[in-house]
DNA sequence: TTTTGTTTTGACCAACTGGTCAAACTCACG
DNA sequence: CGTGAGTTTGACCAGTTGGTCAAAACAAAA
């Protein structure tokens, strides 16, 4: 009888599919990634891989909701009692950061929603609308309190998450633009000083 | 022996091809879509698609060409003559009506960078820098002038294609989250405003 | 109507896909 | 050392995939 938890070859092993499967998925998305695929790089024969994960889908939901939770981190971090304009400029400094540390979870991510978010609609329409509102609303208050400038808050937050997230998606491209130039060396201050000046009150 | 043209039947059927590998390869990807998934879309039979398009790749090269034009159009028209700030402004507008008109495009073009720009690579580095790399040196002159602010040019440009684009690629998304406001309603507003002063010289 | 080129299709194929299974192997522990 | 649980694998399967092909259906000019 196991009344233990995972051995520590499962533990192991485990993880690495789940790294493998980050590789993977995230170049490929789900219908083009194999699991024969995610199974050579991973070290593992695909029937052995299998005997940790039920199934290619199971593998891919896992990674899902890991990466949901480090994706929604840094909004929730957005402080309420803190000095506004740096709170926002904070919560930016974080996601931009977060993309130069997780390119593959944000390109997962991405894929997912470019098909239609077919296995995380329900997630964005229930937790993260829940999450945004909440910020939303904060984001209102610091306007109308004339601590950073009025703009439509909503398209606020998504110009923070497009702009921040472009560095991780379409590095191929930017890359391709830029040369050998490293983005993330010059993206900071960038970002920052467009903040600054969209929202330093007048 | 043909020495005429395309048939009627030839070009219609082609251009119902092309429309529905839009719809499919945009929402699943390359891999992810199916010869059989566009057929059924188009109307006809599998191997009645094959007698029009050599192959899948075919259809799916095709369809990138095309639509590299529509995406890099809207930079070409940047005028160096024009009113520095009301340029850039207006470059801006373009683009993101261009991503309310033509969602499936960018999708299809973001999915091809997502997964390495695998057939697109090669135009990115020659044709897409090469003009990037001209308005670059317009933007700069600007800048030096003094007519819009001095900011990072590279940077600018990612961020007007990351800003735009966001709003097709993201669609659902950002539907998620705005409920049942239309986004395209209040985005040009938000997007002018984050530009104007941005690059409003101080 | 005949003839000739164009268009459409059902049947088919080889390669690949996700997943199963029984048998073999490994390893910690008594 | 032996034994039982945990681990790994080769062989296999049914469904799907991109693509082919010969024959049939159709269109249009003569």
């Amino acid at each position: 009888m196991n009344t233990q938890g995972p051995t520590r070859i499962q533990k192991k092993n485990r993880a690495v599919i789940l790294e493998a499967a980050l590789d993977v998925f995230s170049t490929h998305g789900f219908r083009g990634s194999t699991v024969d695929q995610i199974a050579k790089e991973a070290g593992l024969s695909k029937p052995n891989l299998l005997y940790y994960f039920p199934s290619k889908e199971a593998i891919h939901a896992s990674l899902l909701e890991q990466m949901l939770d480090t994706w929604l981190d840094p909004l929730r971090e957005m402080d309420p009692e803190g000095d506004p304009l740096e709170e926002v400029l904070a919560y930016v400094a974080r996601k931009l950061e977060i993309s130069r540390t997780y390119p593959r979870e944000s390109r997962l991510f991405a894929n997912e929603i470019l098909q239609g978010a077919p296995r995380i609609g329900e997630v964005l329409s229930t937790d993260l609308k829940a999450l945004v509102d909440e910020k939303i609303d904060l984001l209102t208050r610091w306007m109308k309190a004339g601590h950073i400038a009025q703009v439509h808050p909503y398209h606020l937050i998504f110009s923070i998450w497009s702009l921040t997230q472009h560095y991780a998606d379409f590095d191929v491209q930017v890359r391709a633009v830029m040369g050998d130039q490293d983005p993330f060396q010059s993206a900071p201050e960038f970002i920052e000083t467009l903040y600054r000046r969209l929202l330093t009150p007048t």
